[in-house]
DNA sequence: TAGTGGTCTAGACCACCGT
DNA sequence: CGGTGGTCTAGACCACTAC
């Protein structure tokens, strides 16, 4: 019956809990990793019902401030480190020196770099993919899914994409690990020589499943980058197909000033 | 007392819901612009209460797939044309046709390009800008704040930011319209060429300002570019900071293989 | 004034986590 | 087991829109 609520102060009252606490967190009082107070005390303390409280969290949750876990609590998230995608990450150096390109990137922003490979196999290639590869929709394609970590947090889910006329021929690319340099190094021994990268970045929030894999929140921005690996000869001898927590990277471009 | 609800079939209610109605839009049963079913349908027509569809049209929301409005109803969102920004807008073939970047690139996505001057004028540099800039923090810079339409929709908010030892002799950067080929014309004009231009790519949740200067829901996803314009003497001559709505640009950006 | 969405209540049962 | 968050109900009143 009560009604009471709603604009005592012209602003939600949800809202205004959760600028509460937004505050608190901001003002170190509720300190990185420190749970927040549970939803039975959250409505004796301001004196709402649980909806409220939980629109609350909600909205915390949203502005990617808090995380909550079922059963446990929530907690204040720990703001990790940014890993800087800089844009000369596939120079053939760094190959040389037996560098895979994420190994050469987190190394540099003082960050441990960890891989887990998904799956490795023939697949039918998805109809962008096949496009960019210059394939027809459904040929066999070798996809090479791998999950990568930053410190042990998932950051990025990549997968690889190389037309099988290609990939047969190189046994490396079949292992979990191909080798020094990784799966370009391996190409360009096998008379692939790159001309450029073509990379397209899309961002938008994070489906239900790529939340899970990269462990956040639902409603949480990704980045979506697609690569095309080109060589010399103009063919594109793989895709990589990216997702990464938008919050733990940040993409530099050079472009040359053309006429 | 009921209670009932919960896990029939694993799936929260709600996101059944959302997934019907998805698959509704998606089928083209509910054509974009049309009306959802107002929530008092809704909770006859799949036997639940407020609550229950009021989850599953916020599910809709952040999915980005109908947007409500108070008093009015829900409204399937018509997908606006994708802007592709790709990374070859900066040519000066097309500064010399007479055309900006912006309208160069959103030319060729078949979108009428509109732009709106907030604000012109010096202001002090903020620390970022500064750094980027080569000058010291605070320092007076000229600020060029514009807001970029497609078709009307507000998609793109950009603020140029140059030296004040530039800026000061050239007095079109002080107008609405800086004449063709936009503001990068008129500092080829005067000596400065340019050697390339280094852009830095963000992703996160729009801020509430921001989510209201580009007519975005609370919580959409939006772009943040930062792009040095520098010349071929080493020197950065303007600073770009743009906020993009997410789901209205892909960005293109082609990589040289470099040793 | 009738209909819409926006907020809120005071409960309920469920699923999960820790002890 | 008790505590946590997750889902849901059946209402209520408020604010806005359209007629």
């Amino acid at each position: 019956m009560t009604s009471v609520a709603g604009a005592r102060s012209g602003k939600p009252r949800y809202l205004q809990i959760a600028d509460d606490i937004e505050e608190q967190i901001k003002g170190g009082r509720l300190a990185p990793a420190e749970e927040v107070p549970s939803e039975t005390v959250l409505m004796e303390r301001y004196g709402v019902s649980s909806g409220t409280v939980r629109k609350a969290i909600a909205e915390l949750r949203a502005a990617g401030l808090v995380e909550t876990f079922q059963g446990k609590g929530s907690f204040v998230k720990s703001r990790p480190p940014v890993t800087r995608k800089s844009s000369d990450r596939f120079r053939r150096s760094h190959r040389r020196a037996g560098k895979a390109a994420y190994i050469a990137e987190t190394e540099q922003a003082g960050v441990k770099p960890t891989v887990q490979v998904l799956s490795i196999g023939p697949v039918a290639a998805p109809r962008e993919i096949a496009e960019r590869l210059g394939t027809a929709d459904g040929d066999k394609v070798l996809a090479r899914r791998r999950l990568y970590f930053s410190d042990g947090v998932p950051t990025e889910e990549a997968t690889s994409y190389l037309p099988w006329s290609v990939a047969r021929d190189i046994p490396e690319l079949f292992e979990e690990n191909p080798g020094g340099g990784g799966i370009y190094a391996r190409l360009e021994e096998h008379g692939h020589e790159f001309a450029e990268y073509v990379e397209t970045v899309r961002a938008r929030l994070a489906t239900k499943q790529e939340a899970s894999a990269l462990g956040l929140s639902p409603g949480s921005a990704i980045i979506h980058l697609t690569r095309n690996a080109v060589t010399t000869s103009g063919k594109v001898v793989e895709v990589c197909d990216t997702i990464m927590a938008a919050d733990q990277f940040v993409l530099d471009y050079r472009i040359p000033a053309l006429d």
